[in-house]
DNA sequence: GTCCTGTATC
DNA sequence: GATACCGGAC
């Protein structure tokens, strides 16, 4: 697990311009093949099916281009705008052990992403120790893992559904709402169709918004039935097109669903704390992001693709145990040395300060 | 009063 | 960017 950390999403090309540099060049030669080979492996999947989708997409892959003539190599790091184009992130002269180091997978600076932040693999060890130890909500529940016990089909339509009741919603409440869908043969889209809107919103009640939610339950029952044969969409595209379901959801239905990583699962935590920690910004830009559609852009820059599950449970937990929306605890946190934020009011979210209105 | 792993609309 | 959607917990 822990060798060649760096290298999931990308793939190595060396030219080498001149076979004068002996030592060096075939050595080269012969990790590129491993670096190459390691590019589109796609997330752990304990089941093969997947029609509609592709694994792996090369939106967030870099290539990497070392040029060695004479004495000098130079580092070229592209990323791939769209097929057959691409945009040159970085280049600079680098020694031949740095290529060394590079091609071993020791350097784990490299490649020089103008995105990456410093410390960041110290800072999520950090929080995944502080973790360990605080207990936090999302542990205990873990809403969208209901029905793993049923047939992949319904599984999958399980998974949609408890997304969509659990936003805004406590997850003990969605689990009970999942409940007694699943005690009431109402979680399937057959099912749902068929069933009255106003027995789905009894059912589903308390879950935030839940008259809003039999709505889109309906809807989404309906467009699986006739578009999907009574499955859920396999491709982010299609999941987006569904009432309710906006990018966060969509996201974590491709991970838990399809065992498809398209994107990282960004929710208000994750939002918040890599603004926090200085992990994103706008393009081009040192400014937060506004959005956590913004944000989930920025991370995928730089974020290995191995941490784009895991990080969203890790900073969700962080967030409501530490790294809370108002007044962190940053007494208690162990990377506060590494955060730029710590310690300052929170200056951006929802600052009404209207105290000493009184009179 | 404020908080809740959001989404859709203005 | 602001607001409605929803109600319960603290």
């Amino acid at each position: 697990m822990l060798s060649l950390p760096l290298l999931r999403n990308i793939s190595a090309i060396v030219h080498v311009t001149s076979p004068k540099i002996t030592p060096s060049s075939s050595f080269i030669k012969m990790q590129t093949t491993r670096l190459s080979s390691a590019k589109g492996q796609t997330y752990p999947s304990d089941e093969r099916e997947n029609p509609g989708s592709e694994t792996a997409t090369d939106d967030c892959s870099k290539k990497v281009r070392v040029f060695v003539r004479r004495k000098r190599a130079t580092k070229t790091v592209l990323t791939t705008v769209e097929k057959g184009k691409h945009e040159i992130l970085d280049q600079k002269p680098c020694s031949l052990p740095e290529i060394e180091d590079f091609a071993y997978g020791k350097d784990s600076s490299f490649p020089p992403s103008t995105h990456t932040p410093a410390n960041w693999e110290k800072v999520l060890e950090g929080i995944r120790t502080m973790r360990s130890s605080e207990n936090a909500p999302v542990d205990s529940m873990g809403c969208e893992k209901a029905g793993s016990s049923l047939p992949p089909k319904e599984r999958r339509f399980a998974v949609l559904v408890s997304s969509l009741l659990s936003s805004q919603t406590k997850d003990h409440v969605t689990h009970g709402a999942i409940q007694r869908l699943l005690q009431n043969n109402l979680l399937t889209a057959e099912a749902i169709e068929q069933a009255d809107e106003g027995t789905i919103k009894d059912l589903i009640y308390p879950v935030g918004f839940y008259s809003r939610k039999a709505s889109n339950m309906k809807k989404i029952a309906k467009i699986c039935l006739s578009k999907y044969d009574g499955d859920i969409p396999s491709t982010l595209e299609g999941l987006l097109q569904l009432p309710g379901i906006g990018p966060k959801m969509a996201h974590l239905v491709m991970n838990v669903g399809w065992n498809n990583v398209q994107g990282i699962c960004v929710d208000t935590h994750v939002h918040r704390i890599c603004n926090r920690l200085g992990w994103v910004s706008r393009p081009g830009t040192k400014q937060k992001t506004s959005t956590p559609e913004e944000t989930r852009e920025s991370l995928q820059l730089w974020l290995p693709k191995e941490e784009w599950v895991p990080i969203n449970p890790l900073l969700v937990g962080f967030g409501q145990t530490i790294c809370t929306p108002l007044r962190p605890r940053c007494g208690i946190c162990t990377i506060s040395g590494f955060c730029p934020s710590a310690f300052k009011e929170t200056p951006s979210p929802s600052s009404t300060p209207k105290k000493s209105q009184r009179s």
